[in-house]
DNA sequence: CCTTGCGATGAATCCATAT
DNA sequence: GATATGGATTCATCGCAAG
């Protein structure tokens, strides 16, 4: 929040980020604790740092991800296209909060993990996430038309940055739609494989990240796709 | 609610469905006018019937609705399965309002309609139709095991019967959820293809419509989907 | 160099037991 | 009696080592 109000008003041309789901504990302990353990079979030890505000109360949440939706809107320019990845429990929140602070609400997409996800028994396999799409106000003039999918099947790659890390695939599908050549923030940027897929397609980048070790890794890992 | 009112209770074990999406019309003059426009190119003439209750307000479509998940909780055993329909406009409300009447909400299935649907300029196509997955309480020793996928790639059918038809191999997947020779209930029955599917599995089936001439539709295919 | 096999893992969920 | 914890479950996939 600090870094984001400190942006130029209408300077951005797409925002594209996953921010915390809020989803990581059921109990207040586990709120409390550590948010590795839930993504982890019993007994297994990460070497991954952990994820910041994935336990939070829910009230919490609702409050933070308020916060940087209104800033990101400042900051974008009118026609501003704006993806926030979720999952089946957040969306609904996800939805309103955007819709209250002002962004219009435009669709859905899907991302569509495939069957290497866990099986559910008696039941039906968890193997999408959601992804909100809105904008700021309306088109200009200065977005080319573009005419993009809204399913988007690509396998959750080996953890090798982060814990929820995205395929580079997905993210270069996604950044289509903002304009050759203009700018994609990411506020949650984690390893910055958004900042990989949009310097890979011909578009400026700017990305956030409270977790200094995350932090870190983007810096490589857009220093190598900055290279010519 | 009529019809619901008199079941037993208890006596079916799995809910499949297609409530009107309430979506029907953005302003009041649409709300009272044939819902049928809305699904048609324009200047193109129908020859289906109307459907009943896409065009309600949204508090009356949410009561309808909440009368309905009431109900279908009522008559359900103890683990019986519901899947129920929607849009990404309506997914909010259904989960808000399965959850408050005692529907345990299990997750979200995805039915990807592909490419055949209408491409969407500068933006992402609305291929996808929501599915909300509810069940009353805990599983039983009823239920045999199941592992079953969370997105089904199937293709709009050509509008033989009704608006908003459904694929036959679609509704044959999701009926999976019920146990062989379980009763599967739909309250919305519309022309009768998820009892065509039932059928066809070998589940028992029951059927509510409103619109008499989708009543006659539905008693024809699912006589002809009996047949040895 | 290609195939085979083994082990480990997953934005998870269930249920019995412990607090 | 309500809440928290921990172990078991499931299979498609991937990495790695051996053949």
């Amino acid at each position: 929040m600090d870094v984001l109000s400190r942006f130029e008003s209408e300077s951005v041309d797409c925002v594209i980020t996953d921010p915390p789901y809020g989803t990581g504990a059921n109990t207040v302990a586990g709120r409390l604790a550590s948010p590795v353990s839930k993504y982890r079979s019993s007994g297994v030890k990460s070497s991954l740092p952990s994820i910041a505000g994935d336990s939070m109360l829910p009230e919490a949440w609702a409050e933070m991800i308020t916060s940087i939706m209104r800033h990101a809107l400042r900051v974008c320019r009118s026609g501003a296209n704006a993806l926030w990845f979720c999952d089946w429990r957040g969306y609904p929140s996800l939805m309103r909060i955007a819709g209250s602070v002002g962004w219009g609400i435009k669709g859905l997409l899907i991302w569509d993990k495939g069957k290497g996800t866990r099986p559910f028994k008696n039941g039906f396999r968890a193997q999408t996430e959601l992804i909100l799409w809105t904008r700021k106000g309306s088109l200009t003039d200065r977005d080319p038309p573009v005419y993009l999918d809204g399913v988007f099947a690509h396998r959750t790659p080996v953890r090798i940055h982060h814990m929820t890390e995205k395929p580079v695939a997905l993210m270069r599908e996604l950044v289509e739609i903002c304009p050759p050549g203009g700018v994609v923030l990411d506020p949650f940027q984690g390893s910055g494989t958004t900042g990989v897929a949009a310097l890979q397609s011909g578009r400026r980048y700017i990305g956030v990240e409270c977790v200094s070790e995350y932090h870190g890794i983007a810096c490589r890992r857009l220093e190598e796709a900055a290279k010519p």
